[in-house]
DNA sequence: CCGCGCCATACGCCTAGAGATATCACCTCA
DNA sequence: TGAGGTGATATCTCTAGGCGTATGGCGCGG
């Protein structure tokens, strides 16, 4: 890599002059006197050892070897220029990528609301969308393989990373609208112990699929797994066609499906947490930015 | 067009620290200090507001803002680069483009000795070769529409261009071995009188047709013109068929075609010169690279 | 725990370059 | 022939930038 110890503001000079083709004009232009404009064109044509251009009285012009200089000067000047303004909209968080993991039960509920503010807060920002449960999102985040995950059931703590509760969500039971509870508003766990159940298979989400077995456990029985389901849409479908009923978190309300009715369950304490996570003293603006656009949950402040 | 003032050697420094990750290499390939590098990059980082590297413990690393910057600054530094490189050739005549009028009838003489040449001593020198009789000539140089021209006859002077003589060739005869004049070694002008003449149009270069049919009227003759053909070559092959005689340049004698002879002509005081048109005062160091490889005829000095 | 490798900071020095004003040289045109 | 426009020169000032040496802070490994 060559070092041509040329000064920007004389390529900048000669630029314009090459543009105007007149001292006086293209020293107007760059708001200097004439004498420096003549002065820097004098020293550039000094180091390239040639004139670039031809001082004829009433008028300017290139010289063949201006000529050749000239879209070369203009192309390093917009590069840096360009390359200084999108290194600066990436180090402040204007542009750049973002690599986010998500666990598939958010795609229905914080996710679509966080996408959507912060594209319109920084559409600069490229966001790489990627669909996992939390253990990989961890290694994930441990790797740098993804700058923030979206999970439920953090940890406690942890050395590396750090969380944080964007929602704390109760439990609902999804029956068929036939079912004898949905006439009820306010269903008791115990009573869903007679009824088979759709749920994800719990290689999805061990945590939320051990939470709700052992809210079942937690009620007196253990629930009868009639069939697994990948999504939650699939679920209330499974729901809806009378093959069982199902417990999920709240939010899965958004799913609106013929014949699918939800209830609150009794005891109402059982919640599941969805959190932020990223890896603690991330410098990344980006991140800071995502943190700031999810928010927190208001109940989650000591 | 906007101005980035930000110094080359930041820059430099820049990439090569990148390319480096490791200020002490760095600085060792940049031939200064440790210090003052990392005062360079401070500088930069400081002027785009951001910070480029990342230095922990034990290695550093290229920030995003750092990544996005670095192939711009690349970019601009090897534009610049090549662009001085190019400049300085064009400015030195080793690099450009040179546009050479010349006359049909020098394609077989002077002009390819010239090309051959002129390429070998500068390769990197397009040349723009164009066929254009000695009036356009003249003009074309005028309007800059060539740089050089290459024609017969040069008027004595001009106050806008300047001319110098390259070769002074006497006229030959042009016969057909069967020609009982073939039989001499030498032919006076005065016995060419009964034989059909073959010629270039006169429109295809009025100077020289003017002086070969003012040479015939000066021994005595108004020629014949019995042929009229675009190229010497043609003109050698008709004579070569027995369709007439012809008056040449010495030079045509390159054209070996069987059945033609090529006969000096009494009396031999006639001669015909090719000259190197070129603007007075032309500053490009083509041109004049140009005419040092045209030498001149050795008659010509005074 | 000490030394070493690595980067940052502090200070001093020097030059190049950018800016201004004043003035000159030259061409053109009325 | 004189005025105006245009570009070059001369001179001065100021500052940014570049370099060096000396030194400080901080992990890491013997």
């Amino acid at each position: 890599m060559a070092r041509p110890d040329i000064p920007l503001a004389q390529l900048h000079a000669f630029v314009v002059l090459a543009e105007e083709l007149h001292f006086g004009r293209a020293a107007a232009r760059l708001g200097i006197a004439q004498p420096p404009l003549s002065q820097q064109i004098r020293r550039l044509e000094d180091k390239v050892g040639h004139a670039l251009f031809r001082r004829e009285p009433g008028r300017v012009t290139l010289t063949p070897a201006g000529r050749e200089l000239l879209p070369a000067a203009r192309r390093a000047l917009t590069d840096l220029a360009d390359g200084l303004a999108a290194a600066r909209a990436v180090g402040s968080g204007q542009a750049g990528r973002l690599r986010i993991g998500f666990a598939a039960s958010l795609a229905l509920t914080v996710l679509p609301d966080l996408l959507r503010t912060f594209r319109q807060r920084f559409p600069g920002v490229h966001l790489d969308i990627r669909e996992m449960t939390s253990a990989p999102q961890l290694t994930a985040l441990r790797d740098k393989t993804i700058d923030v995950g979206l999970l439920r059931e953090p940890p406690a703590v942890d050395a590396e990373l750090e969380f944080r509760t964007v929602l704390s969500e109760p439990f609902v039971a999804v029956l068929p609208a036939a079912h004898p509870l949905a006439a009820q508003r306010v269903v008791p766990l115990a009573e869903l112990a007679d009824s088979p159940f759709v749920l994800l298979p719990r290689a999805a989400g061990p945590q939320l699929y051990d939470q709700i077995t052992g809210l079942c456990a937690a009620a007196g029985f253990p629930p009868r797994i009639a069939q697994h389901a990948v999504e939650w849409q699939t679920v209330c479908a499974l729901v809806g066609a009378g093959l069982g009923v199902s417990l999920a978190p709240a939010s899965i309300r958004r799913i609106r499906l013929r014949g699918v009715a939800f209830r609150r369950v009794e005891p109402g304490t059982a919640r599941t947490r969805v959190a932020v996570a990223w890896v603690r003293n991330d410098q990344s603006p980006l991140v800071a930015h995502l943190l700031a656009a999810v928010g927190h949950d208001p109940r989650d402040r000591p």
